[in-house]
RNA sequence: GGGCACGUAGAUCAGCGGAAGAUCGCUGCUUUCGCAAAGCAGAGGUCGGGGGUUCAAAUCCCCCCGUGUCCA
C-alpha cells in the first residue's frame, strides 16, 4: 500500500513522527520517542498494575464512556443487532461490528440506519477456542466497541483524519493515557473482496484498537476505488476494560465475581472457558439459537458440552445452570434481553443437558461392550478407538479412559487427531451476492419506486420504461412483488406480454418478460398483476407471521423462525425448538392461529424509524434477520406478532381465510418445520383430504368416523391370515415330507444313504429348501428336487452324509442342466432350463450319488 | 454443508453371505394361603424403505428416510 496512504493532516498537524518498529519492521507514527510499536510481542505487557487510563472502569461503564463520546462527537448511537447473522448467508455469526452493515449497507444498496454511528456490538468468534484461558487476551463471545462513517462520492461523512482525531481523542483525552506512548501502526487490510490502508492502535503492549478505511474492491488482479467508502473501527470492550484495571489477566477485570467464585473450584484456565462460554451460551439462545447437530446449533452445542464436561472433572463445581443464570443476569445489566425469559431458556438448556448425559451413558457402555469384545481376542482398546468413539459418539476421551479396565495413555495432541479425520472435508462456498446472473442497468438509473410496500391490493397500474435489456424491463415505478423473504414472485403482464419472473437487483426491481419485446425507454407501459396467484401469496405469507406467533406462544420465546417459504401451493416454516412438535403442542398451535384468523385483527403494514421501531418491539422483529434500513417495514398483527417485512401482506387476518397445517418434519436437530396451507389452498387441501377419507370409507363400507377401527380390523384380519398360511404351510410340506419318505418309488437306498429323488408340484425356493430340509433331518440322507416355476427349472440338493456333499452332486448335474448355482456341502440349489435339461440333470445327479456312495462304501 | 457410526421382538442389543437369536419385559401353566421368586411352556419380527450384486442378502454395493456424533 502507498504510504501516502497515512501521510495524514492531523498526524503533521499534532507533531506525530513517521517511524519504523525495530521489532516487527511495521511503519508507524507516535508523538513520543518510540523505538517499537506499542503492541505485544515488540513491546511486552506494562499495564498489569499500573493501568495508563485516568480511571479504572467495569465494562458497563467502558461502553458508556466509549459511546457517549462518540455520541457528543455527532455519531448516532445504535442498539446491538443478534449476535446470529442471520441476514447473511456466508457466515454464523456476527464476528464484528462492520458485520451488520454487510452487504447491504457496504455496498450502497441500502441506507445505514444512521452516518455516522456509533455500536457496541456483541460478537463471537469460535476459531481460538483454545487460546481462551492460556492467553489473556482472548475472549469467544466479545464485544466490538466502533464508530461507523459511509460516505458517498456527493456525500462525505469523514475519513481518516477525522477518524484517526477521534480516537486519539478518546485515548489520550477522555481516558487519559500518555499521548506519547500511543502507537498508530501501519497494516494492509483485506477482506470480503474490499481493502484499504488502517492503523493498528497500540499502548502499552497491547492493541486497543483497529481503524480500517475500507476503500477499494479487487476483482482479481484489478484494484478499483469503491463509490462508497466505510470507516470501519474496532476498540475491543473486554482489553479496554481490562487496561483501565491493570489486573492480571483479562479475565478479572471482565467477569468479575464469577470468575474470581469459580477459580475456588477451577484451574484459571477452565474458569476462565467457562465464564466466557457461559455469556455466549446467553447470548446465542437469546437470540434464537437452539442447540443441534448442525450449523449454528452445533456451536451452541459445542460451547455447552466444553462447559459440562469441565464441570464433570472438578469436585464440588457449581451447577451449569447455576453458572448460566449468574452469568445472565449479569449481561442483563447492560442488555435487558438477555435471559429475559429464564424458564424459557432453562427449558432449552436442560434438554441439551439431558441429551448430552444420555450421550455419555450411551458411550459408556459402548466402551464396555468393545473391551470385552477385545479382550476376548486378548487385545487393548488404542488410541484409534478413543477417537472414534469422540468423533461417532461425542465421548471425551478422560470419561472412556474412566470406563476402561485397561486404558491407552490420551496423548498431547488429542482433538488435532480427530481434526485430522477431518481434514480432507471440503472447504465452505465463497459467499456470493444473490442475483449473480441478473443484469445490471446503468448507475445513473433512477430507482424503481417500489408500492406494493404500502399498497397490495392495486393490480392494475400505468408505469414508465426507464431501461431494458434482452427480456429485462426495469420500470420507474412497480406494483409487481419481486422473490424476496421467502416469498416468490408476483406474475402478469406488461401491456400484452406475460411477466414470468420479477427480481430486486439493488435499488432496481427487474421483470423478466416472457419474449423479446420493443419497448423503449419514457414508454408507458400498463402492468396488469396475476390477481389469484397474489391473493394465494398474500395469504400464505400473512399466515406465516400468524404462525409464527401462534409458535412463539404456545413454545415459548425461544422459537425464532430460521426460514420460510410461501408458494402458490403450499408454505413453510422452520423455526427453532429443541424436539419434535407434540401432537398437542400442534393442535393448540393451530387452534390458536385459527382464533386469530376469526378475530380479524387488524394487519398493519407502515414504515418507522429502526430505533423507534426497535424500542417499541425488540429483536423478535428480526424474524427473517436483520433489515438494514434507516426505517423498517413493521408488518404489525395487533397486540399478536409484528415483525420487521417486507413482504405484501392483508389488511385483516379473516382474509387468510384459515389455516391447515399438513405436516410437521425435523428438518435437522433443533429445526422443525410446519408446512401448510391458508387460503383458498387451504379449503382446497381440505376438500381433498375429504375426498380421499371417503372414498377409503365407501371401499371399506364403513362410515368415515370409522375407518380408522375399519382398517385395524383388516390390519389385524390379514395378520391372522398370513400366519395361518405359514403353517398350514409348513404342515403341508411337513406331510410331503413323510409321504415322499415312505414311498419307495422316490426314497431308495444307496449304499449308505438314503436318496430321495422327488420333483414336486410348483414349489418355490423357500419351499424347496424347508422339504430338503425335512427330507434330510436324519443323518445320511440325500434329497435332490426338481421343480418348474415361471418357466424357469429349479435344483435343490440337499444332504446331510458326510461322503455325499450337496455342493458335489450340484456340480455333477450342472454340465447337463447348465444355469448358475452354488451351496455348501449341506445345500446346493441352482436355476436353468426347464424340461428335458432338468430331467437329464436329475439323472446326473443320481448317478453322481450313487457313485460318491459307492466310493464310501468300498473305502475300509 | 461434509465426515463417521447406528436403524434386527415392547426395551437393550448379538448375528454381518447359506434354517432370524439372547437378556429383560409380556401371556399361560407348575409351585405358594397370597405376593415376590423359581421352573416349564408360549406369544411377539415384511432385520428402517427402495433398487442392485448373488444360486442364495438381516449380512455386500448404491440411493433414499430416520437417529446419534464430530467438524466447517
Amino acid at each position: 500500500m502507498d504510504p501516502s496512504e497515512y501521510d495524514l493532516k492531523f498526524f503533521h498537524q499534532e507533531g506525530f513522527h513517521r517511524r519504523i518498529c525495530s521489532g516487527c519492521g511495521h511503519a508507524f507514527w507516535s508523538l513520543g520517542d518510540l523505538d517499537r510499536c506499542q503492541e505485544d510481542p515488540c513491546t511486552p505487557y506494562s499495564f498489569v498494575g499500573a493501568p495508563p487510563f485516568n480511571r479504572a472502569l467495569s465494562p458497563s461503564e467502558m461502553r458508556e464512556v466509549f459511546l457517549s463520546y462518540f455520541e457528543r462527537n455527532g455519531h448516532t448511537r445504535i442498539r446491538r443487532y443478534p449476535i446470529v447473522a442471520r441476514w447473511r448467508n456466508d457466515v454464523f455469526f456476527t464476528q464484528a461490528s462492520v458485520y451488520d452493515f454487510q452487504p447491504w449497507v457496504t455496498s450502497g444498496v441500502i441506507p445505514p440506519p444512521a452516518n455516522p454511528l456509533t455500536i457496541s456490538q456483541p460478537c463471537l468468534r469460535l476459531n481460538d477456542l483454545q487460546e481462551i484461558g492460556r492467553e489473556s487476551r482472548y475472549f469467544s463471545q466479545f464485544e466490538m466497541m466502533a464508530h461507523h462513517a459511509f460516505n458517498r462520492p456527493d456525500h462525505e461523512i469523514y475519513f481518516k483524519d477525522r477518524t484517526t482525531e477521534l480516537c486519539h481523542g478518546l485515548f489520550a483525552g477522555e481516558l487519559g493515557a500518555d499521548p506519547r506512548k500511543i502507537s498508530y501502526k501501519e497494516e494492509e487490510w483485506e477482506g470480503g473482496g474490499n481493502l484499504g490502508p488502517s492503523l493498528s492502535v497500540g499502548l502499552q503492549g497491547l492493541e486497543i484498537a483497529t481503524l480500517v478505511f475500507m476503500e477499494y474492491t479487487r476483482n482479481g488482479d484489478r484494484v478499483k476505488p469503491m463509490p462508497l467508502t466505510v470507516v470501519d473501527t474496532g476498540y475491543g470492550l473486554e482489553r479496554n476494560t481490562w487496561m483501565s484495571q491493570g489486573t492480571a489477566t483479562a479475565y478479572e477485570a471482565n467477569f468479575g465475581e464469577l470468575y474470581t467464585d469459580l477459580r475456588t473450584v477451577l484451574v484459571p484456565r477452565d474458569a476462565a472457558v467457562v465464564a466466557d462460554h457461559a455469556r455466549a451460551v446467553n447470548f446465542l439462545i437469546t437470540d434464537g439459537v437452539v442447540p443441534s447437530n448442525a450449523k449454528e446449533g452445533y456451536y451452541a452445542r459445542l460451547l455447552i458440552r466444553r462447559i459440562l464436561r469441565i464441570l464433570a472433572r472438578a469436585e464440588g463445581s457449581p451447577d451449569f445452570l447455576q453458572i448460566i443464570d449468574r452469568s445472565g443476569r449479569e449481561i442483563a445489566r447492560s442488555f435487558p434481553e438477555i435471559g429475559a425469559n429464564r424458564e424459557d431458556l432453562h427449558r432449552v438448556l436442560q434438554a441439551e443437558v439431558e441429551r448430552y448425559e444420555e450421550s455419555i451413558k450411551r458411550g459408556r457402555v459402548q466402551v464396555r461392550r468393545l473391551e470385552e469384545r477385545l479382550e476376548k481376542e486378548g487385545r487393548t482398546v488404542g488410541v484409534d478407538e478413543l477417537v472414534e468413539w469422540y468423533d461417532s459418539l461425542g465421548l471425551p476421551p478422560d470419561v472412556a479412559v474412566e470406563e476402561l479396565r485397561v486404558p491407552p495413555v490420551v496423548p498431547e495432541n488429542f482433538y488435532g487427531l480427530v481434526a485430522e479425520r477431518h481434514a480432507s472435508d471440503k472447504p465452505e462456498k465463497e459467499y456470493s451476492e444473490t442475483g449473480g446472473e441478473l443484469p445490471e442497468p446503468p448507475p445513473n438509473t433512477p430507482a424503481t419506486d417500489v408500492l406494493y410496500y404500502l399498497d397490495p391490493y392495486t393490480l392494475s397500474f400505468r408505469s414508465h420504461v426507464l431501461w431494458s435489456h434482452g427480456p429485462w424491463v426495469v420500470l420507474d415505478r412497480t406494483y409487481f412483488y419481486p422473490t424476496g423473504g421467502g416469498q416468490i414472485t408476483d406474475t402478469g403482464k406488461l401491456n400484452d406480454i406475460l411477466v414470468t419472473e420479477v427480481a430486486r437487483r439493488g435499488p432496481w426491481v427487474l421483470h423478466r418478460l416472457e419474449r423479446v419485446h420493443e419497448f423503449r425507454p419514457e414508454e408507458e407501459v400498463h402492468g396488469q398483476i396475476d390477481a389469484g396467484r397474489r391473493r394465494q401469496l398474500m395469504a400464505h405469507h400473512t399466515a406465516t407471521h400468524i404462525l409464527n406467533g401462534a409458535l412463539r406462544s404456545v413454545l415459548g420465546p425461544h422459537v425464532w423462525q430460521a426460514g420460510a417459504f410461501k408458494g402458490t401451493d403450499i408454505a413453510r416454516i422452520d423455526i427453532t425448538h429443541y424436539r419434535p412438535l407434540q401432537p398437542t403442542e400442534l393442535h393448540e398451535v393451530e387452534r390458536l392461529a385459527n382464533r386469530v384468523i376469526a378475530e380479524d385483527r387488524p394487519v398493519k403494514s407502515y414504515f418507522e424509524p429502526r430505533t423507534e421501531a426497535e424500542r417499541r418491539f425488540g429483536f423478535t422483529l428480526y424474524q427473517g434477520g436483520a433489515v438494514p434500513g434507516k426505517d423498517l417495514r413493521i408488518v404489525e398483527i395487533e397486540n399478536f406478532d409484528v415483525e420487521a417485512c417486507g413482504g405484501t401482506h392483508c389488511t385483516h387476518t379473516s382474509e387468510v381465510g384459515s389455516i391447515q397445517v399438513l405436516g410437521t418434519d425435523r428438518i435437522q436437530d433443533g429445526v422443525i418445520r410446519l408446512t401448510y396451507a391458508a387460503g383458498d389452498r387451504a379449503v382446497v387441501v381440505r376438500e381433498e383430504r375429504d375426498a380421499a377419507l371417503h372414498e377409503a370409507a365407501r371401499q371399506l363400507g364403513v362410515p368415515p368416523e370409522k375407518v380408522p377401527a375399519a382398517v385395524e380390523r383388516l390390519l389385524a384380519e390379514l395378520e391372522e391370515i398370513r400366519r395361518t398360511g405359514r403353517q398350514e404351510e409348513k404342515r403341508d410340506i411337513g406331510k410331503l415330507a413323510e409321504d415322499l419318505g415312505a414311498d419307495p418309488k422316490a426314497t431308495q437306498t444307496v449304499g449308505p444313504v438314503t436318496l430321495t429323488v422327488a420333483r414336486t408340484l410348483v414349489l418355490n425356493r423357500p419351499q424347496l429348501q424347508e422339504l430338503s430340509r425335512r427330507l434330510t433331518r436324519a443323518a445320511d440322507h440325500v434329497a435332490i428336487l426338481p421343480a418348474e416355476s415361471e418357466g424357469r427349472g429349479l435344483l435343490f440338493v440337499g444332504s446331510s452324509s458326510p461322503q455325499v456333499p450337496a455342493d458335489l452332486v450340484l456340480e455333477a448335474m450342472r454340465s447337463t442342466f447348465g444355469g448358475k448355482g452354488g451351496g455348501n456341502a449341506s445345500a446346493a440349489t441352482a436355476q436353468g432350463e426347464p424340461g428335458e435339461p432338468l430331467t437329464e440333470a436329475v439323472a446326473a445327479g443320481r448317478a453322481a450319488v450313487e457313485r460318491m456312495a459307492r466310493a464310501a462304501t468300498v473305502e475300509p
